[in-house]
Parts: structure tokens; C-alpha cells; sequence
DNA sequence: TGACATGCATTAGAGCTCTAATTATTGTTC
DNA sequence: GAACAATAATTAGAGCTCTAATGCATGTCA
């Protein structure tokens, strides 16, 4: 099957430039593209604990336990246990940590701008549609990923 | 900004969902994604250098150089000095490699070909139309990257 | 010939990612 | 109450990825 054709090859330039683009925009923060993307999540569900932003991120757990710890050495959050549920550690922004991620956010916001400005509306919506299908279909292939968000 | 309304959130699961598709696809072969990458490429133009592999697959000298010594360790290529460019590893596939690519590619054909199977050859164009200006846009936006292909 | 640019290979170091396994807690079911 | 399932957190280990820096070889140009 020659290159060209397989859709994963497109996929994976596009993501990997993206990924370019992000990081060198966050850089400038002293944030990884992971790290970032840690902390918007985070920002909009305070006290939610690792499994969860996982989740939210699509990741798994110990990657996100990774990426925790870095921000955490970085004092950009801090992780107390939960009241009563003792399984539970709360992670919640420090104000440096809200600081950090609002200049990260404009920054990052840039670059999601100048992609989205590329298309029209139409062309969005379009390469978007077409990008949850390709997900749908691929996570079909694995059962025992079926019901992963 | 919504999360939805960025693309890059859309491009980033997609090709996560295409990784982990591949990934579990090439598992039975003893192989990972950026093996089966570098071991493709490497079938179609033997003898080609590490820094010369990297660029076909869109990856740093540095990275390709991890994925190689995986490779050598596991007896699926050769490095030979060049003939009279002494500072150049000739690189090729040995007999082991070839057997293990080949089952490898039918695995992995075999994911493309039920992603490609999900769209019809008009939404197939559009989206690699859609994902090829994405990588140009992203690309325009890094001028240190400008002629990477 | 000497200075310089170019390209290849490699090392060092940081960070992300996964699977697999372990431990602990909570809640349910018999 | 005891066994069980489900969830959370963590560790271990392998592998990929990048930037930055170094050393070496080749070819060009003054």
C-alpha cells in the first residue's frame, strides 16, 4: 500500500506539526504542550483527581501522574487528600499555577487561531466530522477500549 | 476558547486513537509504530543514512537513532560504513527484518485499510486536502522550519 | 593550504507515553 | 460481617521524542 494513500501518514504530520507549533508557542511559558493541557483541564474542574483528569486528557493514569509531578516540583499545583474519601488526592491551580496558565493560554490560543483562520466555517466543521469518524471507527477495532472517551 | 471549538483537540485524539490502533495492530509482530516507520522506509531505499531516514520519517536524527539501536539490538538491521564516505552508516534491513516487516505490513495495512474503509474516495481526498493545508499553515507559522518537508 | 560551511553520527538530558503489576479504599452483595 | 468488584494512586520498565552540544568527514572558496 503505497504511503501516499494511508490516511495515518497525513494524520500523523498534521498532529506532529501541531505538536510543533504548540510547544514551540509554550515554551516561551516554561509549559509543555502535556502540561498545558493538564492545567486547562484543571482550571475548569478544580479538586479533580488524577484518574479523572486522565480521563479528561486522554491519557492514562501514570502518564498523568508523570506530567503532575513535573507541575508539581514546578509549585504550578498542589495535590491535598480529599476530605473523606482518602483514596483521593484533590488537585487544585496554585495562584502561580493560574499565572502560568493564563499567559500559556493566550499563547496557545494563537496558534489555535492562525489554524482555525486557514479554513472557513464550513471546512471546520467539515475536517472536524471527518476526524471524529476516523476516531470512532479506530477505538470500533479495539473492544477493549470501547467505551473509553 | 472552547476546548470543541479547537481543532487541534480533534487532531490530537485522532491520531492518538491511529497510534493505539497501530500500536496493538503490530504488537503480535514484536514491533511498535516507529519501528514498522522506520523499517517501511528503510525497505524502500536501502542502504540510506540514519539522518536521511529521519527525514522520511519526520523525525530527528536523534530520535531515529534510539529506533535504530532498538532495531540492531534485536537483529532486524545492519549498519555498515560507507564504501569510501566514512562518515556515513549504511543501513539495510537484514533477512530476520524483512520477514518480521512483512508481517508487520500486513498488520498494519490492514488498520489503514479499515480506517480507508469508513470513508468514500471523495471524503478520503478531502481530508488529506484538509490535513495537508493544516501541516502547511502550521509549518508557515515556524519560519526556523520552514523548508522541513 | 587554510578557513568555512555543510552534513552525518552521537551523547546528554528532560519529558511524555504506554503496559503491567501492586496497594489501598470504597461500596456492594451474599 | 466477609467476599467481591470498582476505582484511585503509584511504581517499574521500556520506548519514543525533542533540544542542545560535540566530534568528525567532506567539499568549497579565498
Amino acid at each position: 500500500m503505497p504511503l501516499p494513500e494511508r490516511l495515518g501518514s497525513h494524520l500523523k504530520r498534521a498532529e506532529q506539526a501541531l505538536s510543533a507549533a504548540k510547544h514551540a508557542a509554550l515554551k516561551p511559558a516554561h509549559l509543555t504542550v502535556s502540561q498545558y493541557a493538564a492545567l486547562l483541564h484543571l482550571s475548569q474542574s478544580p479538586g479533580i483527581s488524577a484518574a479523572a483528569l486522565a480521563r479528561a486528557c486522554a491519557v492514562t493514569p501514570p502518564t498523568m501522574n508523570t506530567v503532575l509531578k513535573n507541575l508539581q516540583e514546578n509549585g504550578l499545583i498542589e495535590r491535598t487528600p480529599h476530605e473523606w474519601h482518602k483514596n483521593i488526592l484533590e488537585t487544585r491551580l496554585t495562584e502561580k499555577g493560574e499565572r502560568v496558565l493564563a499567559d500559556g493560554d493566550t499563547r496557545a490560543v494563537r496558534v489555535e487561531r492562525g489554524l482555525a483562520a486557514e479554513f472557513s466555517a464550513e471546512e471546520r466543521e467539515t475536517l472536524i466530522a471527518l476526524l471524529g469518524r476516523c476516531i470512532e471507527s479506530l477505538q470500533a477495532s479495539r473492544p477493549d477500549r470501547a467505551g473509553t472517551p
